[in-house]
DNA sequence: ATGCCTCAGCTCCTGAGA
């Protein structure tokens, strides 16, 4: 089965897309950020035309997340438990056995910033939160837009974006702290094209130039990391029309 | 360049994204 995250930086200007996308991909789940939409206006029939089941939890004008399912998704939870927060940032719920939580973390803005602190304490509380959720779902799966890079290979820039949001030590540390609560980056367990990113600036020609940042990330369990079998992410969409500026990201798993 | 695009909304500018 495959898996999906995609932020599509507004779910209303990237409909067409995502249901182009989904046609070509028929994946059994896809993540979504950024619907930027009330819930009132989800398109869930669209959805459910490509034979989908749709969970939502959205916002006015930011965030928003939606979980995409071929089979029905169980025990759904919005936002991060115990973790008092305004923004429409977490869905998680269970599928074919699987624990599948999509996220769209803070993006942090700037080192110092109010903003920056938000993002600390949103990335204390989902590693409090994915403990214990591990400790009750084995076979779980954390995917979204982490707004974080793992190290210099994830950065178009290393030296010229030292320590700038996404790259900071202080960011890097809570991702590698989430891992270590027993998950995997799928994207390195496997050969993959040097200066694969998930994200490129709209500005400057970014897409054309490969300036990017991976940013958007799959983490599986330890029991799910001996059925993984790739992790692709698919740079297509990027080339539309009015892309969203993030890429999904895939990954395929096997029978357990 | 505190810019460069893109999106939403208190929409013809501004805040935010990353």
């Amino acid at each position: 089965m495959k898996l999906a995250t995609w932020n599509v930086n507004s779910l209303s200007v990237r409909l067409p897309q995502v249901l182009d996308w989904l046609q070509t991909n028929p994946v059994e789940v896809l993540a979504m950020q950024e619907l930027k939409m009330t819930d009132d206006k989800f398109p869930k029939d669209a959805f459910e035309a490509l034979g989908y089941h749709a969970q939502w939890f959205g916002q006015k004008t930011y965030n928003g997340v939606a979980l995409l399912s071929r089979s029905p998704t169980t025990d759904i939870v919005k936002n991060i438990p115990g973790f008092d927060d305004d923004m429409a940032r977490v869905i998680a719920g269970t599928v074919e056995g699987i624990r599948v939580v999509g996220a769209y973390f803070p993006n942090g803005q700037e080192p110092g910033s109010d903003k920056f602190e938000y993002k600390m304490e949103w990335l204390k509380g989902m590693r409090q939160w994915i403990k214990a959720e591990l400790e009750l779902h084995p076979k779980l799966v954390l995917m979204g837009d982490y707004n974080i890079t793992f190290d210099d290979l994830d950065v178009w820039d290393p030296v010229g974006l030292q320590d700038t949001i996404h790259c900071t030590e202080e960011e890097r540390y809570h991702l590698r702290a989430l891992v270590a609560l027993g998950l995997h980056d799928s994207h390195r367990l496997f050969q993959q094209p040097s200066k694969s990113y998930s994200w490129w600036d709209y500005r400057g020609g970014g897409f054309a130039r490969n300036r990017g940042l991976r940013i958007d990330h799959i983490l599986v369990s330890n029991a799910l990391k001996p059925v993984v079998q790739a992790c692709v992410i698919d740079k297509l969409p990027r080339k539309n029309e009015r892309p969203s500026d993030h890429a999904p990201v895939v990954v395929t798993l096997g029978s357990l």
